[in-house]
DNA sequence: TGACTTTATGAATGTATGGTAATATACTCA
DNA sequence: TGAGTATATTACCATACATTCATAAAGTCA
């Protein structure tokens, strides 16, 4: 690995913390199934409209997803589809694990 | 992706947990080349023997490591590279990100 | 403009996490 | 066995995080 390729340890734990949360992995799920808005976010998973929106607001923060508001609603969605891979990789670590 | 391979987001947030922090990177990229003990991961990256050795633990109970004593020095060591390839892939995505 | 809808934010609270010092445990060797 | 070494565990503190309620902000539409 290149040493252009090494990346900050904290830089990486923060993306990782930013993914390591249970509403947030299921909210990375919906979205990977195409775009949606808070409200439709929030009540298709059972969650307050303002747990939603914060954890959106990590999200964004650290560029997983992005907004675009149209009307009253902000739709979000996934930046790249290579977070979806990021998981499948995650997945395979852990069946291999038997986790 | 088929039933089975869609994990439990509690799972799958716990071992994103056990893997965001920054200490418990530097760890895994020094077990990356090679098992170690504990006294030498602390000393190498300048940290406490205890903190090291919590870290570890959290690493063992969710099987990205394991460990073997040998006299007085317990060794450690990644149950599968593939932990390095998880990490080679979160650092294409960052990388995309401009992170 | 005012009533309404949707999302974001702030304050408060409980819980989890990370680090350290001190101590306990496990082992070696004489 | 006892002294010495290496690691694990405990108790503690400070900080970060997740959630909720209440409210602010942004937009629509009559």
């Amino acid at each position: 690995m290149r040493t252009k390729d090494r990346l900050d340890y904290k830089v990486q734990a923060r993306l990782l913390r930013a993914l390591a949360n249970e509403t947030r992995l299921k909210i990375i799920d919906v979205l990977s199934r195409g775009e949606e808005h808070v409200g439709a976010l929030a009540e298709g998973m059972g969650a307050e409209q303002s747990t939603v929106s914060k954890h959106l607001a990590i999200l964004r923060a650290i560029g997983v997803v992005d907004d675009e508001r149209r009307g009253n609603e902000v739709y979000y969605r996934l930046v790249t589809p290579c977070v979806v891979n990021f998981f499948s990789c995650a997945i395979d670590v852990m069946k291999e694990r038997g986790i």
